[in-house]
DNA sequence: TGCCAAAATATTGTATACAATCGGCCGGAC
DNA sequence: GTCCGGCCGATTGTATACAATATTTTGGCA
């Protein structure tokens, strides 16, 4: 059974002899490079593939109903994303992240979930702490229900939302970036703290909305370094 | 004339017979697209283009003797680096990096140079320390020589030897990134911060040697906030 | 003259075809 | 039995052809 589902059943009827009929036609279709990212990205994080499975390209456009080529643009996105590997001649792996890289990962993502809640801080205002204040309290409500799923789609949102807070793009799409690469670990985990998750995102919306710069780097930095102590535990221990 | 160099300047005899002959042939040549991205990184550094340029796959590739193919697939790689901005339907141009996007880029930099200056102060050993040494001393050599154009080639090679020695290859590929991104404007100036941009270089190593990590993280901030103020002042000043 | 619509052109998006290389499998020599 | 060399299938790399969309040009009209 394919793990990602074709977004088109039918064949783009090439027989039609509606060349360049009414333009715009109906809905602008994305370019199906980016399609197939989108698929492939979710694919990834829903661990429909293992790390070190390979990905390759013949079956993936098949499955996906579209020839090689947008996909294989695709995996060059993915790869720069550092979601998968590609090595000349011998395809696209599932990236399987060392216990090094993990610890490298999470040192880099701590410092810059720092910076970013400083700079949060410094630039706080109304418009910010309301949209923060919103997703905290999404996130309590799904926390009163066990909603494991909505929890982490609001984590996800809670740190989207501090990052624009910050203010410096290229600063939250790095982070962005960074948080991907490591989602399937600290989804495994999540579930486990997410008690102390909520519970640390309050005091750092806390600090940023009071303007205390050093506090809520101080804590943002301290968030990532707990989740990612826990997520170190668990799969890397001493060497993988 | 082509900014950049045709690597295949024969076709690659599609007639002759010899369907799969000897192996290896001569030489492993690596992927085109690998090449072209070598290439296009090149004539993007060289300032060939001009920010906002457009690149028109089909001139690309003629201009450098292959097919489109891996001309798209290189402009993908580009783009994921930052280097270019690609539009669906709309093309590939070089990307113009507003001042914002400057200040935002400089800002980030500066935090991750220290982070991974301290790191290496922490990790410090003979070799790195040999490796460091060694870079300075040619950096003090060229700046003797008022040799610019190797000047520039060690001020990237000492950045690169730095980020070794921090021993965070995570943190090392996203600061080789953001460098690249920036490239073209520090180069315009480096000329006139040449001495005081060595000294830093200086300063910084001899922290490192030391294992002073807080006074490493220092002088590394300071050292791309000091450059990142003069690029600002040339060319955003107050809004661009 | 200036502006709008529609054809003509340029350029990107996608599919298919073929070439090149990798990896495994088989057979023979020692 | 094991190791080496070469065939064979599987898969990636590249080129070309065509379709779809954006951009420019052109022509008519107010």
């Amino acid at each position: 059974m394919p793990a990602v589902a074709s977004f088109r059943s039918e064949r783009a009827t090439p027989a039609t002899g509606l060349t360049r009929s009414r333009r715009t036609a109906a809905g602008t279709h994305s370019p199906l490079g980016q399609r197939v990212v989108d698929a492939l990205r979710k694919a990834l994080f829903s661990g429909s593939y293992k790390p070190g499975e390979r990905l390759v390209e013949d079956r993936l456009a098949s499955e996906m109903g579209v020839s090689r080529v947008p996909v294989r643009e695709a995996l060059r996105v993915l790869a720069a994303e550092g979601l998968i590997d590609i090595a000349p001649r011998r395809g696209a792996t599932v990236t399987a992240l060392s216990s090094v890289a993990a610890r490298d990962t999470i040192e880099v993502r701590a410092t810059l979930e720092g910076l970013n809640a400083r700079l949060a801080a410094r630039r706080h205002s109304p418009a910010t702490a309301a949209a923060l204040e919103s997703v905290l309290a999404m996130g309590g409500r799904a926390m009163a229900k066990r909603d494991a799923r909505t929890l982490n789609t609001l984590n996800a949102r809670f740190h989207d939302v501090l990052a624009n807070a910050g203010g410096n793009a290229v600063l939250a799409e790095i982070m962005r970036t960074l948080r991907t690469r490591t989602t399937s670990f600290f989804a495994e985990m999540s579930r486990k703290r997410a008690k102390e998750t909520w519970e640390e995102h309050a005091a750092i919306v806390r600090a940023v909305i009071d303007g205390d710069e050093a506090l809520a780097e101080l804590l943002a930095t301290r968030h990532v370094v707990n989740a990612g102590a826990q997520v170190i535990a668990a799969i890397g221990g001493p060497a993988q």
